[in-house]
This record gives structure tokens, C-alpha cells and sequence, in this order.
DNA sequence: TCTATTAAGTCAATTGTCTTGACTTATTTC
DNA sequence: GAAATAAGTCAAGACAATTGACTTAATAGA
């Protein structure tokens, strides 16, 4: 039917599909407990003891988990516990970031291996792409050294840079973010690295960082706010980090905030709640690579146009996170990003008191806000984790027969 | 291992959560496209034809589906399309709204086949509870005459109701919904009426009404403000209806606004964007159960103070359908809610034009906003629709082990 | 110390569901 | 009228989880 219109409806699954999302379940079992026997896994996973075994025995000889020494406790015999073998998969992540770009390269549990960093080129992708190329070559050579069964276990590479896609940029961005979106990256790293590569931006990169190892870690529902030369939200929504119609969502710093007084004009978020707004102000140079040891020292030091930002910043953040409990009733909100830590417990100061919100609930057992990663590594080490999550952890989509299914 | 913790992980799967799921995308597809022929259903679901054959045989043998007449088109044997049975399911939705209560009868493709109303005792719950089992009753009753084989293909019974749930409630609520909150609903109307039954709330259910049989249908990124006697928005991701951490996602009225002047305090948006405020405005009892009637006289010969609502309205409400874009990057807003249609167009023309978002991106292809339901019944459509799509719809927890998988 | 109990884990057969490839049927095109 | 095309069926096969009995290894209790 319907010759003009195709026809819309979702895949269906067969028992690969099953024994696809069976083996994540195994997998993300471990990752969020630690260690599990068989017997565990079974009764964890609600899979019968036999179809456990079979499964963690596959994973076992693919060279994912492998068991420890047995441990007696109580009666009957004594469980063998696996775990997770760090050398089991790896992946680079890349961050591209205006004027820096960075690389991370991780294994199969998150932990950092190799990092590579350089200074991009003006001129935009046509230049840019070369400096790139050559630094993921370097990380995966320096990889190579620590894990050499790296090679063969790569997931992918996974992209980082600031949203949002797909919409026409300012002409005036000096940054030239603009000409990197409309480039064909995805293609070109692709062909160059011989990698799956995906995108997402530097807050969902930032998220997945945070779920994988931080402040997320196994929370399905979770917001993590990100505050590093701009603005943005990444989105933990029932384990998955959620994309948007586009792969655009969580761009908070978008968000026009309210006129606070007459005659003053909508103005987006990110205008003044950014490392870029508070660069301005302090009136330095947002390409100077050393801009985070200068602010440092400068929040250090009492200091008028840092307090002044501050507080205005924490003004907008305590309606930010009204507003994103209100929308999302979240388990937390993370607050993480590029910046000092020294700024970011300014920050955190002048959030609280929190405003009421619908947060503040009988059941509640975990702090509103949580400071997460600070680092300005932390982006690269999300982009590094998508790959490992997309491959590893439980989706919907990893079920289905057209579904983006990874290699588990 | 963790003797103390309890063991953290998702559940399995196995051949019953395949062929559920399965299942669940053929309905799902032939919902949205109206009728298809195996073949065409193999196609869209990525299965072969022996297992589409198989499961609509299957299906067609429980009352669900049912062959057309065969179609000539082009070269090769005719197609047969299959079609939903209306009659294959049925489900009861109630809504109980302070001083109202209505329930609706729905059948598999969500059309409205019988309807109930009464006004609540005041009381709260314990009095209540008599007149909503009558009237379920009552409405069971009708259906049984229209649709003699609804008695044995009930799948649920949804109930709306105002949230937010779990939150301690203000005292000075007049209609005494912190009291339904406290009690035992759903476990009395379970052992009252025999059926299946979960709660939602006001808003989430205007976007159930919407996705199944609204705006959203088909939608698998959707927002739906609800604005009724409070305001909400019902979340559409990735096509399901998203819940939050504890049921309470969605809840926009409570977002506390900025203060627009000096001296203005911080106040809940649903203060200037519902019902109620414009009842207070007008001066008009919200018990009154000719409310909308009067409203919609007001509304309808030019009057100050509905203007000035008006405008105050859709300027919060500007804001609300920006921050909503910047933060789900949806595919569409709806409006909708229990209001006149001429009140809502009111608002619609005062929301124009929206502020900028990155809604406003190259591949749009539909209204950033559209007018959904404004129907005072749709609350109660949605209610009856929750269990059809709980039951009926494609969704990761149906695939689990131990998720609510339902009956399909 | 011996026995019963408990729990982990395996073995072999079974079941349920999708897949495969050949086949039948019905229609249009040339 | 023959060839091409597409829908749909048949029967055997493949795959993955389940079942129930069994083995192994520990502790608890008499």
C-alpha cells in the first residue's frame, strides 16, 4: 500500500537480537556491580543459570570478562566471580574544540590509556583535518605501546564538538564552528581512520563521561549540565542519553532567559552563562590556550568581575535547575564542564540554596546537584566512551534487526 | 557478591520477548499505516515473509487483525492488506478532576465508544471512590451494549489525574487532591473493577490522546503542553511517553518564572498559564461546572482582562515552547489542553511569532507548534488510551524478562 | 566426625521462534 | 501465449533460551 508515502514502522527482532541485548545485559551487569558470579548474573538478569553460563563462556573467550579466584560464602559451592577485562575493547574519542583539539583513548572499562592534544590550525577543517588525523594516529601508536591488542579492538571513534548541527551559524563565529559542522568529518575520519566514527556534542559527550565513570555512574535518569566555553545539557534518560529529533538536544544555552528588567532584552543562557561570557568580562583572550590557568588565578584572588559573574551566573544555573527538575524529574543534576575547580566550588556556593522544585520529594536518597568532571579532558574522555557504550551498553535499538547494532 | 547492596542490572531476554515485540510492531504498523499486506509488513519490519505470515495468522486468529479484499497492483499475485479490528481490545480511562470525574471508553484504534461524567462529593477519596466505581460501571454497561465482546478484551483501566504525584502537597488546596495522591487509588479501583490499572497524569495523558489519536500520531518526538485548569507537558521520546525518576516528568507548571521587574518575586508558571489563573482573573468559581461555558462567552466578546491574560500567557508561554525546543530538540510542540478552541486560538496567535530556537533548522518539515486537542474530554481519551499503547505499542520494557509486558 | 542441607554450576534433551530456499499462485507486460 | 514479477506457503533447519536431573563443594548441626 501507500506506493508514495513509505511505508513507517519499527524493525523487528529475531534470536540474534536476543542474545545481542542478553550479552550487553552481562556486560553492564559487571560494569555497574564490579563483580558477579554466574549465579548472580542469573538471578540479576532473570535469565535461567544455563543460558548465563553459556553466555558469560562465549564472553569469557572473547576476551570481554574473565573470572577470579572462587569465594566461599555459606553453605554450597564456592561462586566463581567474573569481571570485566579492562583490554577487552578500546576507543579513541576526539574533542574539537575552536582553537584545541584532544584525544583520549580508553578500554572496555573507561579508564584512560593515552591522551594527545594540538593546537588547530586556523583556517577550518580543510587545514584541520590533517592536524587531527595525524594526532589520532599518534594516540593510537602510543595505545599501542601500553595494550598492543589494541589493534584489533577498537569500537569506534567517537567525536566531540559544540552543537548545535544543523542550524545556520553565526557568520560572526571566529571560531569558524560553522565551517567544521558543514565539513564532511564523519566521512572524512572515517576513511582515514578505518573506525566506526560518530558525533555528538561536547554536553552529551560530557554526559556519557559522567555515566560511564562519574557522577552518573548507573543512574538512568540523570541530567548533567555542562559549563565550558558555551552551554549545554546532556540528557541521561532511562540509561540512554537522549538525541532529539536532530541529535540537538540539550542545548541549553540557547534558551533565551527572561528580561530581568525593563528594557533589557532576551538574551541566550550561554551569553551569560559561559566560560566565554566570564572570558569577556575578564577581558581575556578566549584562544589563549593558557585562558583556564588565568582564570584560575584570577577566581583565586577575590575578585569584583568574577564575583559579580558568579552570581549571575548562579542566578540563571538555580533557574536552569528548577526548570530541568521540573521537566525531566530527574534522580540528580550534574553540574560539570570545562573550567577550574576553584570556579566551579565558587559556582556550586552560589547555586545553593536550591530553589523548591518538584526535586524535593519523599523518596529522595541522592543530592539535587552533584558536582561532576571539571576537567576540560572530560569531553574527550565522553567522546571516547560513546563508542563503548553504544557497542556495550543495553538499548532498545541494539535489539532490533536494523537497529545500530554494534559488535557485542 | 554484594550480599549487602542488592545486584544492579536490567533484565534479559529470550524467544518470548522476540515474538512479543514482534508482535507489538505489526499492530504498531498497521496503526500507523492504516493497512498492509505481509508483504508490505515484511518489508517495513525488516522480517521475513514466513514470520510475518506466521504472526498475522496469529494475530487474525485473536481478533486483532482481519484481512481485506485482495488488491491488483501491478505485476505479480495480488496483495491481501490486513487492517486492526476495532473490536480486538478495549480499555476504561477516568479522569478525575477536583470536582469532576468522567470516564471513556476506547476499542484498539482508540475511538471513543461510550462516555461517562459525574460530579465528585466533596469528601475527597473515600467518598469518591463510590461514585467513580458507578461510573465506571456505567460506562462498562454501555460499551457491553454497543460492543457485546468488550467484556472479555479489556486490557486496563488508565486514570489521569493532576500531579505532581509523591510531592507533599499545599495544605490550602481546596479540592483536596492530596488526599487522592495519599490514597490507596489504584489498588481500590483495581479490586473494584477487576482490570489492569496504572495512573498518569493530566498532561501525560493529553499526549497519549495526542499520539494515538491526535496531532502526535505517528510522532516519535513530541512535546504536548496540556494547559487546563494547571499546566504540564506530556513528553513524547523516542515514542514513548517519558515517566521520569518518579512519574513526575512533565511538569512545567511548576517551573518557577523569572521575576519581570524589580520587587516581582520568582512565581510558578502555572500562576499566570492555566485555567485557574484566568478563573481568579475573572473572577469565576472553578467548581462551577459551567466554567468553560463562560469562559468561552467571556472569551468570545472582547474583554481587558481576558486580553491581558492572554498576553501574559502566551509571553510565559513563548519562553516555555523555546526552552522546550533548546532542550528535546522535538520534532513538533503541541498545544493542548481543556479549554474553548476560541480561547485557544486566542493563544496561538498571541504566541506568534515564536522566538527563535534551533527549532528553526534546514531539514523542518512541519509546524514548530501546533493546536492539539482542546477538548475537556481528551484527558479521559488519553486515560483510556495509556493501557491500548501499554498493551499494543513497541517498547524496550516489553521485550525484558521482567518488564510489564502485558498481553499482546 | 559424619550427615544433611544448601548453593553453584553442568549436561543433555526440549521448546519456541525466526530463517532459508524451493515452490505455488496470480497478475501484468510484451 | 510466454516471460516476468510479486505475494504468499511449505517443510526443513538453525539458533538461543529452558527444563530437570545431575555433579561438585562448601557449611551447619548432631
Amino acid at each position: 500500500m501507500n506506493e508514495m508515502h513509505p511505508i513507517r514502522a519499527k524493525s523487528g527482532t529475531n534470536q540474534e537480537g536476543t542474545s545481542a541485548h542478553n550479552r550487553r545485559v552481562m556486560i553492564d551487569a559487571l560494569r555497574l556491580n564490579g563483580q558477579l558470579s554466574r549465579a548472580d548474573l542469573a538471578r540479576a538478569t532473570a535469565l535461567t543459570k544455563q543460558t548465563v553460563s553459556n553466555i558469560i563462556e562465549e564472553l569469557e573467550s572473547d576476551g570481554l570478562v574473565a573470572s577470579l579466584a572462587a569465594v566461599r560464602k555459606g553453605r554450597g559451592q564456592p561462586s566463581t566471580p567474573y569481571r570485566l577485562v579492562p583490554e577487552g575493547a578500546f576507543a579513541i574519542g576526539l574533542q574539537i574544540d575552536r582553537h584545541v583539539t584532544r584525544t583520549i583513548a580508553v578500554d572496555l572499562i573507561g579508564a584512560v590509556l593515552a591522551r594527545g592534544e594540538a593546537n588547530l590550525p586556523a583556517g577550518g577543517p580543510e587545514k584541520g583535518v590533517g592536524t587531527i588525523l595525524d594526532l589520532i594516529a599518534r594516540t593510537r601508536h602510543d595505545l599501542a605501546g601500553i595494550a598492543p591488542q589494541s589493534r584489533d579492538r577498537f569500537v569506534g571513534l567517537g567525536i566531540a564538538m559544540p552543537g548545535p548541527f544543523g542550524i545556520d551559524a553565526d557568520a560572526d563565529d571566529p571560531w569558524m564552528m560553522a565551517a567544521w559542522q558543514n565539513f564532511p568529518l564523519l566521512e572524512t575520519l572515517s576513511a582515514g581512520t578505518g573506525l566506526d566514527v560518530r558525533l555528538q556534542n561536547d554536553a552529551a559527550a560530557a554526559a556519557t563521561a559522567e555515566k560511564m565513570v562519574g557522577a552518573a555512574h548507573g543512574l538512568d535518569q540523570a541530567i548533567c549540565i555542562y559549563l565550558g566555553y558555551g552551554l549545554g545539557a546532556g540528557l541521561i534518560l532511562n540509561g540512554e542519553l537522549y538525541r532529539g529529533a536532530n541529535g540537538n538536544a540539550g542545548e541549553i544555552g540557547m534558551i533565551l532567559s527572561q528580561p530581568r528588567a525593563a528594557g533589557m532584552k532576551r538574551a541566550p543562557l550561554e551569553h551569560r552563562v559561559s566560560i566565554a561570557s566570564l572570558s569577556k568580562i575578564l577581558g581575556l583572550d578566549p584562544a589563549d590556550p593558557g585562558l583556564y590557568r588565568r582564570i584560575d588565578e584570577i577566581a583565586g584572588g577575590p575578585d569584583a568581575r568574577v564575583t559579580a559573574w558568579v552570581e549571575d551566573a548562579a542566578f540563571e544555573l538555580q533557574a536552569a535547575i528548577q526548570t530541568l527538575e521540573s521537566i525531566f524529574d530527574p534522580q540528580t543534576v550534574i553540574l560539570c564542564g570545562g573550567m577550574p575547580p576553584g570556579l566551579a566550588r565558587l559556582l556550586m556556593e552560589a547555586i545553593h540554596p536550591l530553589l523548591p522544585s518538584i526535586a524535593e520529594h519523599r523518596a529522595r536518597s541522592m543530592p539535587r546537584l552533584q558536582l561532576g568532571f571539571t576537567d576540560p579532558w572530560a569531553v574527550a574522555i565522553g567522546a571516547a566512551a560513546e563508542p563503548i557504550s553504544r557497542t556495550f551498553d543495553p538499548r532498545f535499538s541494539a535489539i532490533l534487526k536494523t537497529g545500530t547494532a554494534g559488535a557485542v
